[in-house]
RNA sequence: GGGGGAAUGUCCCGAGCGGCAAAGGGGGCGGACUGUAAAUCCGCUGGCUACGCCUUCGUAGGUUCGAGUCCUACUUCCCCCA
């Protein structure tokens, strides 16, 4: 299952390190062939499939994206392989429902807008360890149904299929599994196959549960092909107290920056368990493993300080430093100041709207902090809701231009970490 | 093919003699304590033009002053017999 240490190459020494390890396929085959490449061999090249069905990334993907990272700063190629043909199909995944499915255009839609985020992490290019970035619908599209039952359809068997957790799941609890997803494994074992004829891709990485797909592949590739072919997966990330990671104070993790500002994504991190720190730091940030452990060993409170640097670090790389800079100075000066930043989460109000005054559930409306005018009530009813730092227990009272503060704003926030500043213009 | 069950607050699980905005959990949110942590304790957890009104219990009808609750048909799922 899981494997021995001590790796020669630094790639899979690197990830067993820094805990991306969850089970490898023919562990030293793969770490030989690792080796080599810093000694003049050839780059390993290795992909990751990432589903098109939504227009931005969530925290739950950063750990396969921060792998192809370490792939290719290790000296290696990553390949990423956009599931613009899968995503058609549906993987069944051991969800009870069948999935949805999108039609092209949103498939494509949501294809361009993820694009945006490798290219923060990985560098594209031509070169011989440049990432690439690859639609697997170019091929899948173009399969004849005859042509791939005969090329593909024999080296599979039912009864192995069968033994699959995803599809396991599904019939021992007797739901429906229908036909086109039944097929997505094999339409999955067919990408390694193409990537590995087309770029000489040996590596398929991936989360846990895809273990048994990539295993397909894997397999697929050694027979038909007799060439070498490896599985890495990672552990499911979860929080030290159990939860799946990705919730923050404002809803999902998002990566892109207009689905979640730079200010909530650093937030998120700096709001980590303390149990957490050392793990997350090694997953989510480059920092070196010696630095780390020093932050590590912090105690009690100064463990604060460790959670600053994962939310500086794993912001700067996502959104860059500067924007990672700014929302370490708007939360000090939110959290630790008590007073208000530019940089703050803001909505803008015409002044015009202050003589006769707006409600203040209105405006928590608006300003997002709550999802209707009976939660805002209820929020400042069991003093929740603050107007300049004020709990203010009456959500009907007006807000006019005498509740105008510091900074020419008003400053609202729902409980103690969502702040929204109220901008007159 | 025959017989018997089930579907509940659009996050989930789940109780519900004909008067129900509907018990209880979980989750989530807020408060207290702390360190913007965890654990713990407390409160909230349909909407609105808000002492009132509106919309919710698989779908569509019906009985009734009144239906989540009774009747009919339909849909989906589970169990038993063939």
């Amino acid at each position: 299952m899981s494997t021995p240490a001590n790796f020669k190459s630094d790639f899979l020494q690197t990830l067993q390190a820094r805990g991306y390890v969850h089970q490898i396929s023919h562990p030293d085959e793969l770490d030989v062939a690792a080796a080599q490449t810093a000694e003049g061999g050839a780059p390993i090249a290795a992909y990751i499939g990432f589903d098109a069905t939504a227009t931005s990334f969530h925290v739950g993907n950063l750990v396969s994206i921060m792998l192809l990272r370490r792939l290719q700063q290790a000296g290696h190629k990553p390949i990423v392989v956009m599931g613009g043909g899968t995503t058609k199909v549906g993987d069944p995944s051991g969800k009870d429902a069948t999935r949805q499915l999108l039609t092209h255009e949103q498939i494509q839609s949501n294809i361009d807008s993820l694009k945006t985020t490798f290219a923060k992490l990985l560098t594209f290019g031509d070169g011989p360890t440049d990432a690439i970035m690859v639609d697997n619908d170019e091929w899948l599209s173009k399969l004849g149904y005859i042509d791939f039952l005969r090329d593909y359809g024999v080296h599979f068997t039912i009864n192995r299929m069968l033994t699959f957790d995803s599809v396991k799941l599904r019939l021992e609890r007797e739901q429906p599994l229908t036909f086109i997803e039944f097929n997505y494994m094999l339409m999955q074992a067919t990408d390694f196959l193409e990537l590995s004829r087309r770029y000489g891709c040996t590596l398929q990485m991936g989360g846990s549960d895809q273990w048994g797909n990539i295993l397909n592949g894997v397999e697929l590739i050694r027979r038909v092909d007799q060439k070498p072919a490896f599985a890495l997966t990672t552990p499911l990330i979860t929080t030290a107290s159990g939860a799946k990671m990705g919730k923050t104070a404002s809803g999902a993790v998002w990566l892109n920056a207009d689905r979640l500002s730079p200010y909530d994504y650093w937030q998120f991190w700096r709001n980590t368990e303390d149990a957490d720190v050392g793990r997350f730091l090694k997953l989510f940030t480059d920092l070196p493993l010696d630095e780390i452990a020093r932050l590590e060993a912090l105690q009690g409170a100064e463990i604060n300080d460790a959670k600053k640097v994962l939310a500086n670090e794993a912001t700067a790389l996502l959104h860059g430093r500067a924007e990672a800079e700014k929302a370490a100075e708007a939360a000090h000066a939110a959290f630790v100041q008590g007073g208000v930043s530019a940089d703050l989460p803001s909505i803008d109000v015409p002044a015009a709207a202050l003589s006769p005054g707006i409600p203040l559930d209105t405006l928590a409306l608006d300003a997002g902090l709550a999802t209707s005018k009976s939660e805002a009530r209820r929020l400042a009813q069991g003093g929740g809701l603050r107007v300049n730092d004020k709990a203010e227990p009456d959500a009907t009272r007006l807000i006019t231009a005498e509740d105008i503060g510091e900074g020419g704003v008003i400053k609202l926030a729902a409980g103690k970490k969502k702040i929204v500043l109220v901008r007159i213009v």
